[in-house]
This record gives structure tokens, C-alpha cells and sequence, in this order.
DNA sequence: GCGAAATCGTTACGTTCAATAACAATTTGC
DNA sequence: GCAAATTGTTATTGAACGTAACGATTTCGC
């Protein structure tokens, strides 16, 4: 677990593979936000779930499943799970097949609670990054799996390096 | 598991965390690396494995295991692999409780052959980025993990920002 | 309309990964 | 020399993720 780097030992292309620090960099990040929710017994997986039901009521199980890339078989059990806990309901859709899910008011509390300790987390763990470090990992990793930055993009100096900038290539990060 | 973003979805805080982005940039480059070494039927953890034991020859079991984070329970089983399938192997070591481990030849071989597959691996991934991109995406996830820069850094600007840039912190990657 | 096909949630199942507990063999410390 | 620690191992558990199949329902083609 604890996966710092060992003294004396040789990496080799290890180092240099960006696979292997993003591997390290979640599995750290991952652990810090247990450490920090663990008063709430929430997972990553949960509070995405929460975050996309919160704020797209009625959707069907399918659509968030779909939305967070989990299989729909999956998803029932976790569903379940938050539904025990009271924090969202399946509510009968139009479509008798399928439900329309929306969060309890208990599931909307804990949200408003759980958005400000997680937020919390992130500036803990990455305080050493700054603001600008931050804002360009974050456009970095969007990069890597392929999307344009989200529209609320302010027109601040975006992705420009001290050297080496390109120009926004076809197809990505557009203006 | 194709868990691009879906348009037409809010996805609310999900977007500003940093922690979730780096969970699909993982799973991204995870599912690129299957497609990548398919050839070869190998698994991230298992290349780690190797490239520690080609680098650091006569390791015990328990060293190699702690290097990379993983429970010593649990390398038994990764080693059993890969020494059956006669790429690395066991053998017997002053202290008769352990293992010395070593590459087979096979094993040394099949890492030459790996290595340009996963560097071109993540080029292809990794291509709009450009070089000072992955340069700083690498620099930014280390320091997350809270490592130093390793020794290899040429005097280049290696991690200074149009603005915002801030002095090297107390603790992280001084010069 | 009506029957075939698709969709939706669900169950059952298998695989992989990571964690804990317990144990035998061996080495180390006092 | 004997208690304590280390090393590799097994057994077992739980979580995460995938596939196959099914019943209920809706949609599509005609």
C-alpha cells in the first residue's frame, strides 16, 4: 500500500513512464480521500454517483451508469447500497421498465457536507502544486483522455508553457 | 469501462477534482497499455516487477515487493507467474528464509523487446502533449506522490509557469 | 394491431486485485 | 540458548469489474 519510492532501489524506466506515476498519483490520492471521508463511509465510486444524481434528477439507472462508465450490472448493487443508506430512491419513471433516480433529502444533506471536506482534501493534498500547478494538471490529465476543457474556462494563460508551447492541436482543447 | 464524459451531463464538482480526473486518465492509459502489449500478455504490475529485478539483480522477494507497493502475501502469486512462465526466477540466497531474484534470459529478452513497445505506447497517448507537457504532467504527478525530482533533470526550465509560479517549496523538489 | 427486436433492471457467476490472519523455517538479539 | 523478529507461504475475505442469461416492458416494422 504505502508505495513510496525506495531509497537504493534503481526504477529504471519506471521513472519515466508516465503510466506508472499516474498509477502512483491515484492510488495516493485515493487513499487521502478515505483518510478524509471516513467519518462519512463513502467511496469514490458512491460519491460520483451521488454527485451525477444530485445534479440530474430523474435520469435511469442506465444514463448515470453510462455517464460514469460503469456496467449497469454494476451499478444495481450500488445503487442498492445508497438507497439503504437513504440517500437516494428509485422513483417509478414513465418507461415501466426502468426507474428515475433522485437523491433523499438526507442524500442532498450529506452532499452539501461532503463537498467542502473533499474539496478540503484536494487543497491539503496538492497544496504543494499552487493554484496554477493545479489548474494545469488538471488540464493535463483531460488531455490524456482526450477532452476539450469544460466551457468554464476563464481566459487566463491556460496551458501556455515557458517553452516548448504548441498551439492547441486539431480536435482537443479548442478555443 | 469507456467511460468518456456524456454529453448532455452535468457533472457538477466532479469536474473541478483532481482526483477524479487522475482515475480516468488511470483507467485511460491502463486500457491503452492492454491494447499496447497484447502481444505479449503482461500486466502493468507484472512489468514493474521485472524492471526492478533486471535493475536490481538478487533482491529478496520482500524488497522487490515493498519497492512497488505490494504486500508481500500477494507478490507470491505475481512471482509464481512469472517464474513459471520462465521469466524471472527463484533461486536460493545466503539467508536461507529468502530468494535471491533474477531475470531468466528469456525474461532479460522479452524487457528488451517491451520497453520500446511501452515508451511508443505512451508517445501515442500521450502525443498531444507535446514534449514539455509530459515533462510537467510527469513532474506534477510526482509531486502529488510528494517525491523528488529524480537526479536524471537536465538544468532545463523544468517546472516554471507563465504566471503563478511559485519558489520550490520547503521539503519537495528544491534544486 | 401484432410479432420481432431492442431496452431496462436484475441475478448469477467468474476473475482479478488487495488486505488480514496464521504458520513453518530460519535468523537475530540479548 | 532461547525469545523475538524476518521471510516466504497458504487460506480466506472483500471489493471492483466483466460476461451471460432472464423477465418485464417498450419500440419498431409491416
Amino acid at each position: 500500500m504505502s508505495q513510496s519510492r525506495k531509497p537504493g532501489i534503481d526504477y529504471g524506466i519506471l521513472t519515466e513512464l508516465i503510466g506508472y506515476a499516474l498509477r502512483r498519483a491515484q492510488v495516493h490520492m485515493y487513499q487521502d480521500f478515505f483518510r478524509a471521508t471516513a467519518a462519512f463511509d463513502i467511496r469514490p465510486a458512491q460519491f460520483a454517483v451521488l454527485t451525477v444524481i444530485e445534479r440530474n434528477p430523474g435520469l435511469k439507472q442506465s444514463e448515470v451508469a453510462a455517464a460514469l462508465g460503469i456496467k449497469r450490472t454494476n451499478f444495481v448493487g450500488l445503487l442498492d447500497a445508497l438507497e439503504s443508506r437513504g440517500l437516494a430512491e428509485r422513483r417509478a419513471a414513465r418507461d415501466r421498465r426502468s426507474y428515475a433516480l433522485y437523491l433523499t433529502a438526507e442524500g442532498e444533506a450529506l452532499m452539501r457536507k461532503l463537498r467542502p471536506v473533499l474539496k478540503a482534501h484536494e487543497e491539503h493534498l496538492l497544496a504543494g502544486l499552487g493554484d496554477e500547478g493545479r489548474r494545469q494538471l488538471i488540464a493535463l490529465l483531460r488531455r490524456v483522455t482526450g477532452e476539450a476543457e469544460p466551457d468554464g474556462g476563464a481566459p487566463r494563460s491556460r496551458l501556455r508553457l515557458v517553452k516548448d508551447a504548441r498551439p492547441p492541436r486539431a480536435g482537443s482543447a479548442g478555443t
